[in-house]
DNA sequence: ATGTCAGAAATCTTCTGA
């Protein structure tokens, strides 16, 4: 038998049920595995868990939080040991894990994150959204670390609110005060980072000097929409599978599908 | 400071978050 490549997609779609058409369109066009979402703005009894089946996603685990947050899970392999993490015993919406079993392949330990966006002010003394932004990725760090080892099969993908590098930020001067782009929050995301001695997965594939955005605002015109953006979504790799990328890339033209999420998706494959 | 989406709670619009 042939065995293929795992192809796992993350993707803030800022409302499932507003993006359930897209959804199809990134199916159709890309046949991924597993799909994690952020953002999905749907509880337990609002969740499209039908016509995600319709997609072929059998297999579902979903964590919403009212009309905020929420992530997900979807894949056509089956799923065990599925967690909704919660962050000094508060639920969230912000992380779901579960173990992937694809047929005739090792397993692979997936995480779905929506790390807080942060405020405004980018100072953790005086704004508390952003403290506990940087709240939240230590304490992911903290977790990672006690876990899991370098040899297990982990990915890590999701929102991550930050762009460490000057390449993913569409003005690396104009963005250093701006929240999501700030010296603390890159240090906080190499914290997360060395937690599990973790590859980016696309600066794997794409040279770090290469501009690669995966989010651009609402709030501009159409035509400023490619060039000006930000490298906030990620899929990471524990040391075990860096050799397995097959490749990473973005898929900017969901930016342009409406309506639009204000996130593209990444999309990785990993060899057998 | 501005711009645009989305959801909630309550309207025929305002609020919060991003």
């Amino acid at each position: 038998m042939t065995k293929t490549a795992l192809r796992i997609v993350s993707w803030n779609v800022n409302s499932i049920r507003k993006r359930i058409g897209q959804l199809e369109k990134l199916t159709d066009a890309h046949a991924p595995d597993v799909i994690c979402l952020q953002e999905t703005k749907a509880n337990d009894t609002a969740f499209p868990f039908e016509a995600m089946r319709a997609l072929g996603f059998a297999h579902i685990a979903a964590y919403g939080y009212g009309g905020y947050n929420g992530v997900a899970i979807l894949s056509k392999h089956p799923l065990k040991d599925v967690v909704c993490h919660t962050r000094r015993g508060k639920r969230d919406g912000r992380h779901i894990s579960a173990v992937v079993r694809a047929k005739n392949a090792p397993p692979v330990s997936v995480h779905s994150l929506y790390v807080p966006a942060g405020g405004e002010a980018p100072d953790p003394r005086i704004n508390s959204k952003f403290a506990d932004k940087l709240s939240f990725i230590d304490c992911a760090a903290d977790y990672f670390a006690a876990e899991y080892g370098f040899r297990d099969a982990v990915v890590l993908t999701g929102d991550l609110n930050i762009a460490p590098l000057p390449s993913d930020v569409w003005d690396h001067h104009k963005m250093q005060k701006r929240i999501g782009h700030t010296d603390y929050d890159i240090a906080a995301l190499d914290r997360l980072k060395r937690s599990l001695n973790w590859t980016d997965a696309v600066r794997e594939i794409i040279p770090p000097d290469d501009p690669v955005f995966t989010w651009w605002s609402y709030r501009q015109s159409e035509f400023k929409v490619d060039s000006k953006g930000w490298r906030l979504d990620h899929i990471w790799v524990s040391p075990g599978l860096k050799g397995s990328i097959q490749s990473a890339e973005v898929l900017v033209d969901v930016r342009h599908w409406t309506p639009a999420s204000d996130h593209a998706p990444v999309l990785v494959k990993l060899k057998p």
